[in-house]
DNA sequence: TAAATTTGCTAACGAACGTTAGGTTGTGTA
DNA sequence: TACACAACCTAACGTTCGTTAGCAAATTTA
């Protein structure tokens, strides 16, 4: 059914639509995206795209908690390994990284389009993110106590550190100077040992 | 004209409207804020709004320069005094938090909403947003140059330190344990020496 | 008191929206 | 060769959108 020669991987019709879709919430937001919009950028019309999925939501939905899984997979992989907080806090903040650079495009609809999902996606969207910044803190907390790290509130840190990575999106493209590893070490050097000399 | 007996600042129609636009605009977004949801918010009729506004943009217009305003004027008081560049960085950065704290719902539509702005104005607020950037960048230059500072690159220092900041409206609350000065100071600390003990 | 201004209303416009119904075409499978 | 199905089409639906026109009432100013 699918034969191809590229290197390309070979994306089924919905998938394509997603990504094409991924592209423009990331560039114009998914309430200022329209289905003619969608439909442009794929060459077809807008009633087309029904053949394939069942509303715009649903983009989204797949978007969201495709990405919700990769974050947490990366996670688990990173904390597979035993270790000091310090270097399980490195360990998790290149995951992080590598999720984010892989895809920059769903990163940012994850981040930001989500809060357009409706009840109870909605709740649950934001119940898996509580889940993984907890997971977050679980690390700090164990390095307050193991007297590795010394931060007033390990809420308030782990929000800092997060917000820290998650602006990589915006700026990150794959041709710039630093390697997804390399943008992962700087942000770790930075956030455990901080910009003073 | 304006005769009031309470506390609270006397606002024209104008800048009731713009008040309760940026609320809805922070909640919802810009684009899926309609009219008709901001007159609602204010109890009257959608096409009474414009008497006293001109279009739904120029709302967004006016809150983005107005806080771009406020960004600078809070730089340009933070910078007035010389010193060290780990002080000027911690003045800038208390500068920054106070503005984002005093006024969450506005900051929240300059941070995000910001590119539904159509051309010219959408160039010219990024023109100011690189200028506000340049302004933390020269501090970082001066600050490694003095051996102050060790970073890989400056850019990605300014723009991890400004994303780390920029979080702090989703989640800052007046009634907070955390004043925005505390805020400002942790963030410093976290930022200039890291979370390492 | 008269004039000007502010603030709001109802009704409606044309455009854009997400989506559905029903039909056509080409391609791989039985 | 017949059939199933994926892919896309045109046409249209009901709704919502930002905005305008024209008017009425209240309030401030002269």
């Amino acid at each position: 059914m699918f034969v191809t020669y590229s290197m390309e991987a070979v994306l089924t019709r919905k998938e394509q639509i997603e990504k094409t879709a991924t592209a423009l919430f990331k560039r114009k937001g998914y309430t200022a995206t329209s289905m003619r919009d969608l439909a442009n950028a794929l060459g077809i019309e807008a009633a087309s795209i029904y053949s394939h999925i069942r509303s715009k939501e649903e983009i989204l939905q797949r978007v969201c908690f495709k990405m919700a899984d990769e974050f947490f997979d990366a996670l688990d992989a990173a904390e597979s390994m035993a270790g000091p907080a310090t270097v399980r806090l490195q360990r998790a903040i290149a995951a992080h990284v590598q999720v984010l650079t892989q895809n920059t495009e769903a990163s940012a609809v994850f981040l930001h389009e989500w809060r357009h999902l409706s009840e109870p996606l909605h709740s649950n969207f934001l119940a898996l993110r509580d889940k993984y910044e907890a997971r977050f803190r679980e690390i700090i907390r164990e390095g307050i106590q193991r007297g590795e790290f010394s931060v007033p509130d390990e809420k308030f840190a782990v929000l800092t550190i997060l917000s820290a990575l998650n602006w990589i999106h915006t700026w990150y493209k794959p041709e710039g100077k630093m390697t997804p590893t390399e943008i992962a070490e700087n942000l770790s050097e930075m956030l455990l040992n901080g910009l003073r000399n």
